[in-house]
DNA sequence: CATAGTACTTGCACTCTGCAATTATCTATG
DNA sequence: CATAGATAATTGCAGAGTGCAAGTACTATG
């Protein structure tokens, strides 16, 4: 039986496929970023899109914050566990139900996630540089349905991540 | 002194922040597929990452992986390490200079790639049903400059990340 | 042939994650 | 109105992953 010792069976090339892709430009693009704040503040990656998501949503609870920025429950109260260790953010009980826990950033919170948002919306600049207008449009609207079918595929699992 | 108790002052928004944005497609894609790997095979995803450039180029050393898949030498070689516990890949060490290690898969890790490959097609393809022929090509073009400006990007560190 | 350099590996401390168990609180029921 | 059952959040702990110093094996050079 000759056996072509050669090349991928299934077409699938690392360097082209769209997942890598992605995943790729998203990972070179954040690490800067994350050792930034990193060294400067001692926050984590979790840590820094709460600080994100509280700095534009005031007094949200651990679950709002949870799906703003897709953690599952033990890492939002982690990292809301570690702003408020860095002063960055306070919880408050929920006023008609106690068990929600409010949570506002503070004053020295908004001024480190200034900093760190400055960064990154230059980051984001450096990256939109490259794109003609009509390129930033057509990716915009391309990953709003990549957004969409992502969550879907993230939903079903890998036992029927092939179906529709 | 007047505070604005309100909104971000910079105006990044989270959800569209394009690193974001890049990021929670690819986090979302990738995990039915680490899941499908990991619980079939207990393969990380380092591993799978090298299994995959493995299967495409033969006989690399550590050094040429790590540079296709974006890994620094200690987790290739912890990698390498696990596919060959796995049976998946073989270290030889090299003819001329025995310091490199030509790394090359197994017919059982060509199989499991296989499988794992026909999986990430199909998610792939889910995606890409999505989006009409123009907005591929589109997206591949925009992906391709995108790359190309991260990977300036993370060369240059925060220090100068705001930088043209 | 000693020295320096290169490719890779290992050990260790540290962080991150996933999950069970817990706490605090609220709601529904008899 | 006690109490059983939900619900929101937290904590403890084990396992996996990560970063870095040091080590091994080999090659190149003066």
């Amino acid at each position: 039986m000759k056996q072509t010792a050669r090349a991928a069976d299934d077409g699938l090339k690392l360097s082209s496929w769209l997942p890598y892709r992605l995943f790729l430009v998203a990972a070179q693009v954040a690490r800067p970023l994350e050792s930034f704040y990193g060294e400067t503040y001692g926050l984590s990656q979790a840590g820094w899109r709460i600080l994100a998501v509280i700095a534009e949503r005031d007094a949200a609870n651990a679950a709002e914050i949870g799906r703003a920025c897709a953690l599952d429950p033990f890492a939002t109260s982690r990292g809301i566990g570690q702003l408020t260790e860095l002063g960055f953010a306070v919880r408050r009980a929920g006023k008609s139900d106690r068990r929600f826990a409010a949570v506002s950033i503070t004053r020295s919170g908004r001024t480190a996630f200034n900093r760190i948002a400055a960064l990154g919306s230059a980051i984001e600049a450096r990256l939109l540089a490259r794109l003609s207008e009509s390129e930033r449009a057509a990716l915009d609207s391309t990953l709003t349905r990549l957004e969409d079918e992502s969550a879907r595929i993230d939903a079903g699992g890998w036992r029927d991540a092939g179906a529709s």
